[in-house]
DNA sequence: CCTTTATGTAGACATTGTCTAGTTCCAGGA
DNA sequence: TCCTGGAACTAGACAATGTCTACATAAAGG
């Protein structure tokens, strides 16, 4: 049971013929079990049944692997981002706490992976489709914002900037906070209560607490 | 320019005399000049002067060293936010402001060091003086906020708990994510205008504006 | 004074990421 | 169909790291 599946190819073939998706697979399952200290090129191809030369061919290095692996993490979160909107009430700021939520539920059900979506020191955001899927997610927040503060009473045109980017700042900054504190933070995560659910059901609170701040003043 | 100063003994003398605080000294340099990433144990020894194995008697492993250094990084964030408070308006909200403001202040002026403060894989919050330097930063925010709380109308005891802890989880996620959001994320820290300066009164005005967050509704 | 114990050294070991040289095999032009 | 170029993979080398063990030195205290 050490070889993993090649699907193009035999069983014992020279060639694997979709290592580059193997190796994705194998990383997603090393840094769920060893978190992302533990993860390890090598292991990484060893569970994959190759050599461990073999995943420069497609990743050129480690920090190659863990950026296409990462621009996954982003695709995978925007999906869920669309997912728990269109799930939401269709009022703009139950559109942004859906936003929150998503990203909330994915850092909390994919620690070390969501950890590694911010370590710019092991991935590569040059990396084009990394980067693209990182816009889109960061998309998802401010289309909220901009709905959240044109739903009052004036159009889209005139919103002023400053606007957009102080509330998208401020949405990203509170759920990004509480995600990284409650994942490796011993205080906080008792604070709110330990468990995931508790978690998210004070966070929804506190974005309620804070609805005026989004809506209210205009400058 | 090789060996480091021995203070309590000769140059050239087979023990050092002050090795724990010199280890502790370069750690700081090489983790301000390498980062997180690059800090290695045996280029710390380096530094100090000593063979790789050293350091294993003041701090057991790498994780030993790390906790000790973090605990001191807990305890200058802890009296650089005394020093921001005192310096504040007495006024609550203020005073809470100003614990903000120590901390992104902190964070940026030393990142690395920041980072590592939150790497749960890396330290171990077991060892005592480290949980100790970190709780008492955690009280600066909490007796902010109750001061908050209390300075309305109430009484200091019969506030509820859980609205101080509430108000402490939001204060906290938001200064740590925006910190945290800032130093290792490209857009986010394009978005709240580049430099530190600008990252500082971005906070502060989002803070003001959430003013009413912190001392309105009761429960 | 002498022995115990803390402090440092030196070398071994397994493991890691990357490089290089050599294999295997697929694909496309003659 | 053959054959040839290049992509995919293997195997071994290399320097570097953290930790372990055996040993050397010195300081402290009976």
């Amino acid at each position: 049971m050490d070889r993993r599946s090649r699907t193009k190819s035999a069983e014992g073939s020279y060639h694997h013929g979709a290592l580059r998706e193997a190796l994705l697979v194998a990383a997603e399952g090393l840094i769920g079990e060893q978190g992302l200290e533990g993860f390890t090129l090598r292991e990484c191809a060893r569970r994959a049944g190759v050599s461990h030369g073999a995943p420069a061919h497609h990743f050129g290095d480690l920090r190659g692997l863990l950026s296409a692996f990462t621009a996954q993490s982003f695709e995978t979160l925007d999906a869920l981002t669309t997912r728990y909107r269109e799930a939401a009430e269709p009022e703009p700021y139950a559109q942004l706490v859906a936003s929150g939520v998503a990203y909330l539920d994915y850092a909390l059900a994919n620690r070390a992976r969501f950890q590694l979506m911010f370590r710019s020191d092991r991935i590569d955001f040059g990396y084009p489709p990394l980067h693209a899927a990182a816009t889109r997610v960061h998309d998802h927040l401010r289309q909220c914002v901009v709905a959240v503060l044109t739903g009052e009473a004036r159009q889209p045109e005139d919103l002023p900037d400053a606007a957009v980017l102080a509330r998208t700042t401020q949405a990203w900054s509170f759920v990004h906070g509480f995600a990284t504190l409650y994942l490796d933070n011993g205080l906080f995560a008792s604070q709110v209560g330990g468990t995931p659910a508790r978690a998210r059901s004070a966070y929804v609170a506190l974005m309620l607490g804070m609805r005026d701040t989004f809506e209210g003043d205009p400058d």
